[in-house]
DNA sequence: ATGGTTTTTACTGCGTC
DNA sequence: GACGCGGTAAAAACCAT
């Protein structure tokens, strides 16, 4: 708290000091001792004045072009740097690459046990150049796959299938023409419902970057691929969360898994979404215990519609009394 | 692509506070 | 009059084929 106000207000000031030194360099080009012409000697990155000798600036750097040559006298004198990094490249251009000429450095060209040599050598230079890209990508895949498991709330293992999930992904190239993210959160999603701990389409959706088309094409296109198995949610799952985030009783709970329980097997679970299951479930336990909830409120933290509620909480209360009678 | 099923959207009427 | 609730029709989304 305190530690990053200090920092800010040193950053401010460098940042005064910075813009006030710009305008001095700019405005005064005399040596502040004899009032001599000032030089700028970019060789050794300094700033001097020719009549006394003093050096004003130090340690400059000349950010000049010095890898171009435009002749090979100049390319042998400049030749000791690459080219300027880019964030273009996912290693910035700092990888090591292979000319294509099969010539050494002096120009001549190789004998042909020289050439296979290196053609060997741009090969597996290829491969660890892909695989160390592979690594980044996983990287940033395994992060993203944290930092929404941790806004869902989820434990530890599910984060574990899911990066497994991801590394699957990965392996099968599955990855090309689509986003890091998408897969991410994808691989996630299926992991959560593979653990038995599932959060709605619209629950991951809301903690992802990507839209909710994204998401269910490529969580589609992964389980085929894949060969996941991910059975549909039960609804029962989704009752705890639901219920604790409406402020209800641990009764509600209790009598909502006895709803879903005597719906099992009938054809009033089949097809319909668990989560409109699970929420009418609720809403209709808060009914039978008088807890008031809404009908509304329910379909809020569910994120299903009010309608949805209605047909499923009368179907479920319906086989409740056939089942009595 | 298509058709069947489910869900959502939008609108309406009724009763209560 | 606002709100909760129920119902309906049509649109949209989903899924298997």
């Amino acid at each position: 708290m305190s530690e990053s106000q200090r920092t800010n207000g040193r950053e401010r000031e460098r940042e005064h000091e910075e813009t006030e030194s710009k305008q001095t360099e700019e405005e005064i080009e005399v040596c502040p001792e004899c009032s001599g012409n000032l030089v700028n000697d970019a060789e050794h990155g300094e700033t001097v004045c020719q009549e006394c000798g003093l050096v004003v600036e130090e340690d400059e750097i000349d950010p000049g072009p010095e890898w171009r040559a435009f002749d090979s006298r100049e390319q042998d004198q400049k030749s000791r740097v690459g080219a300027p990094t880019t964030n273009m490249m996912h290693d910035k251009g700092l990888s090591t690459n292979i000319g294509w000429q099969n010539k050494d450095a002096y120009g001549n060209s190789l004998s042909s046990r020289q050439r296979e040599k290196m053609q060997r050598l741009r090969t597996w230079n290829e491969r660890f150049r892909t695989r160390d890209s592979k690594e980044r990508n996983l990287k940033q895949a395994l992060g993203e796959i944290d930092r929404m498991a941790s806004a869902l709330g989820l434990p530890e293992n599910v984060r574990e299938t899911a990066s497994v999930i991801y590394r699957r992904a990965l392996e099968e190239d599955l990855l090309p023409g689509r986003s890091i993210e998408g897969v991410s959160t994808a691989s996630l999603y299926a992991a959560a419902r593979q653990a038995g701990t599932p959060r709605s389409l619209d629950e991951v959706n809301h903690v992802s970057r990507v839209d909710r088309m994204e998401l269910t094409r490529t969580y589609r296109y992964i389980v085929q691929e894949l060969n996941l198995e991910v059975q549909p949610a039960n609804p029962k799952s989704y009752v705890p969360r639901f219920v604790s985030e409406l402020g209800l009783s641990e009764e509600v709970e209790r009598r909502s898994r006895e709803l879903l329980d005597s719906a099992e097997g009938t054809e009033v679970i089949s097809g319909k979404s668990p989560v409109g299951l699970a929420a009418a479930a609720i809403y209709a336990a808060s009914l039978l215990t008088n807890e008031k909830v809404t009908q509304n409120e329910v379909s809020d933290v569910a994120e299903i519609s009010e309608v949805t509620i209605r047909n499923r909480y009368h179907e479920l209360l319906d086989v409740e009394t056939n089942a009595a009678a």
